[in-house]
DNA sequence: GATGAATGAGGTTTCATTCAT
DNA sequence: AATGAATGAAACCTCATTCAT
């Protein structure tokens, strides 16, 4: 009965919490929003009310799975840039391969976060928010090229963020299966850098 | 029940079929992959057993809904550009705005085309087939300006292609709703024509 | 396809809803607010659908069993006491077989009216109405023997119905088991007369 | 673990059984017999364990709450007549302050020992001894006034209990919001008195 | 051909009970 | 002895599909 011992006892809850996510996670690529809260426990091998224990509902499960990816996502490309802030060239070209990657791994929840059905599961607000973040950071890559004069002068941030982010999904979606990630990676860099590099 | 009759029913069927897609298409919008029968059905006033003798299934409801709204999709496409297979720009800016248009326009229908759920409604091969078509309309654009010297040399159309698909997505996406579409329409494309135009 | 024909299938739906409720009743006999969705349509014959479609969920289906028999009672009551407006001797011997029988025919709804679950099912207003009625009955009963000067005056109507409602139900709980409900309905009704009889 | 530690233990066992309880009232006063055990343990602050330490399950609870009211209900009556065993007028009175303030006390238990599902958890001799009690005990002070020449001759003993405890319930149930329990009291303990006294 | 009531499989959710800590 | 996370049977409810009218 000691206080290690409760501990022991509060992380099985804890890896429990986390093996229902990991688990969710997967079953989310294959279903998206119709996912069934009971396939998920019986992956996870826990009953469903362990389940329901960590997350309440069915919805409460899809939110915590969305906001988990969104979050590991962004963590992941802000990793990606940051070494290079002020070289705008490797920036994008990291932020690039990033974006591809963060695509690949997390290609059904953006997918749903363009879906109508959102909305039963964000407040308005927050759904704005689960992009904005997208935004904000890739229009900070092409803000400091800008600043730094090794961009083109006049671009619009939000726009080539916006066309950035497209570019990711959509060359993932229609390439993706056809050539390795690396060299879209690389082809996909160059071409946007023609789109943002000083003539 | 007399020859007339029977072709007055016939009419009616025609009208009931179509006003059945019609509403589907707007339920379409609001739920995606989630749209309930019972609701289509009400909607077009009719009842669900005259929705099922249209279109057999649910299944087969929803392929005739994304059907028909990429064909439809494809046409304004290529109708916007065909007046212009000799002026690689105005054929650009042409297509950028119907581009935009049909994204606002069938917006739910292109979140489902990337839904992995779609494997449950079309066969690999027609899968495929939807989002290629949109592929080879964009490239086909850009390799006519290519060949014609206006755009720039060694342009791998594919990837252009792809990456002007997921601008309108993004763009449509994330700057949709704070700015007019004709707006958008020309600052998306002057972006995407410094990506591609011969320096 | 005649205009007959299809009452006919709405017969059926009518037939429908009456077993259901006649079905329910019953269940709720045994199991008060307990009874079970799947129960009543399994003994009704019917799928679960067919109950939803009748009732929406279970709380309307419980609202309209409690309804329904309080309805019931009260229109039985009225059609006892009726021939007796000016006889109020007679009223009370009637009102008091009347209530008696009720009182066994929805033993259990009486008892739910009483029960604090009931807040679910009915806004206090309503709540209050459902025994409202009953009280205004028998307060009526009351009002009109003192008024002819052959029951006692200076009757605190009220009181004496709430307290005549009280005896049946005490009364045919308590002694319902070891006497017919005949002798009961003598006995009660010359002991409520002694209760409420000019000296 | 020393002696007085477990000493300890065993206090907090018995406060523990105690608190319990009295949170188990409450919450039947709320829910009946839908009352849940989690939430039980939750209000009482101990694990759910430790509740069904001391009552081994939902239903053992159940029957220690109603019992428990029963008996305490019983005790009250008894205690507030027994000053009066020779002065039936006084012991009517008596009968009737206890007999409302225990139904206010008590109202859901009440509720309960009527309910068919009661059957569930108590045998059928033991749910006739709960409402038996009661009516011996009424029916004694019947008997005492009848004996003693104050009451009127050829009194039914029994239904007279069994209208006296009908009247607590209705009157409680009816007039109990609307006006102060002593004055009802007053009213119906004279309205009683009128029911048994000689003329 | 049209209708919409009926169906019931299959999903979500709850909650009494157990048991490792 | 106490705890509360885990369990899963059993309840509720939905909705695609059928079929008698």
């Amino acid at each position: 009965m000691s206080h290690v011992e409760r501990e022991c006892k509060r992380a099985d809850a804890v890896t429990n919490r986390a093996r229902l996510l990991e688990v969710a996670l997967a079953a989310f690529a294959q279903s998206g929003l119709d996912l069934e809260v009971n396939d998920i426990a019986a992956r996870a091998q826990v009953g469903v009310g362990t389940l329901y224990r960590h997350f309440g509902n069915r919805e409460e499960l899809l939110r915590a799975i969305i906001s988990e990816s969104v979050e590991d996502a962004l963590a992941q490309i802000r990793l990606a840039i940051e070494p290079y802030t002020d070289n705008p060239r490797a920036a994008l070209q990291a932020l690039v391969s990033a974006g591809l990657r963060v695509q690949q791994q997390y290609r059904s929840v953006f997918v749903v976060i363009r879906d109508p059905r959102l909305a039963r599961l964000f407040d308005p607000v927050r759904r704005e928010a689960l992009r904005t973040q997208f935004v904000d950071l890739i229009s900070g890559v092409i803000e400091r090229g800008a600043r730094s004069g090794i961009f083109r002068d006049g671009l619009d941030y939000e726009l080539v963020a916006a066309t950035i982010i497209g570019s990711f999904t959509g060359v993932f979606e229609i390439l993706g299966k056809h050539y390795p990630l690396t060299e879209l990676e690389q082809r996909l860099s160059q071409l946007l850098w023609t789109m943002v590099a000083r003539a």
